[in-house]
DNA sequence: TTCTTTATTGACTGGTCAATCAACAAAAAC
DNA sequence: GTTTTTGTTGATTGACCAGTCAATAAAGAA
């Protein structure tokens, strides 16, 4: 019973499991038949519309960074001040959403295909010009060199990030000390 | 022609083939047959002196650990200074030992294993602890919060070993960037 | 109606892998 | 000189996987 237009619907299905899966799996050994089975399809279906493995998981994680990046851009939206502006990126980043099993396994293993990935490490880039971008503009006015204080920021969170997704502290936690060191940057 | 005694020569062929074979496939799919293969024996005898796999991923990140730890210690014992205390640990973080293409992928690796093993857990605990550890006793009469500093330093290495590690910035950058936290912490 | 595009799958291929086991060989203990 | 311990491997098993392909079927175009 094909119906026609399917495919945005089987792709956003797809990126759906896939994410599920690298989140049950806790790495990227997920095979393609059990993500498209997990969709609802046949893996000859998700070869078909994805060209493999890997543009599968690039799609995945395109889709969490494009989620991350609209809880930014919504945090920001309502930031008056600088310091505001800060306290918006930070808690975008580490906001429940982020801390999600799924989400925590693709940003761990995100760094892994980075290595051997150019895809991922696009992907990575952009995540971090983005990062700093946002950094940069929120302390323009406030610190004498703002490229630099927010390379510290972004490696801070960064950082901060890794260790509450590994239990090592809480995001509240995370949240005071980025703050913390915004307040001794100025 | 078996001669005895071969046990921590075996083991240790095989944790360096390990480390050896994570930096060339940056990924933990690498097979027991594979490693055994680079250290010269049949993948039945690496079975006979670990475990499984497992087993013998973690030896590997455990070396690597004790390899950090020395270098750590050996910075220590020449520093005077609370400053310079946290330069050796700095410096001993990120030198050109922990930028080599095996290391960087165990490391990253390790992050990804400890989400899901609890040895590997184990042993990111037994990293945290000792680099905390460190860094309070280098700030204690520096800064007011001894432990709070030394969390932030800590996740600050952690954020900018990533960066470094995934071609963000330089090691003499992270090195920067951790002294001049360090500074405003004062 | 016929043709083309889109949707869909079952079956298959060539390959890999973790783990086991029986068997063999040499050294050491007795 | 026999027994035990240690070292060692080839062969095997049972499972899984990425990717391909031919075939089928419906929807829309001509």
């Amino acid at each position: 019973m094909p119906k026609v237009g399917m495919e945005p619907i089987r792709r956003a299905a797809l990126v759906q499991a896939t994410i599920e899966e690298i989140g049950q799996a806790g790495n990227l050994d997920v095979s393609v038949g059990r993500i498209a089975k997990r969709a609802g399809m046949s893996s000859a279906l998700a070869f078909h519309y994805f060209g493999g493995k890997e543009e599968m998981l690039l799609a995945a994680m395109r889709h969490i960074l494009t989620l991350y990046g609209a809880e930014v851009r919504g945090a920001l939206a309502m930031a008056r001040t600088p310091r505001e502006r800060v306290e918006a990126i930070v808690r975008a980043s580490f906001g429940p959403g982020n801390f999600r099993a799924e989400v925590i396994s693709a940003w761990l293993n995100f760094y892994v295909l980075a290595m051997t990935s150019d895809g991922a490490r696009r992907l990575l880039v952009l995540y971090r010009r983005r990062l700093r971008s946002n950094l940069v503009h929120a302390l323009r006015t406030e610190v004498p060199d703002p490229v630099a204080s927010a390379d510290r920021i972004a490696a801070l969170i960064d950082g901060l990030y890794l260790r509450a997704a590994l239990g090592g502290e809480t995001a509240g936690d995370a949240i005071a000390h980025v703050l913390s060191a915004f307040t001794k940057e100025l």
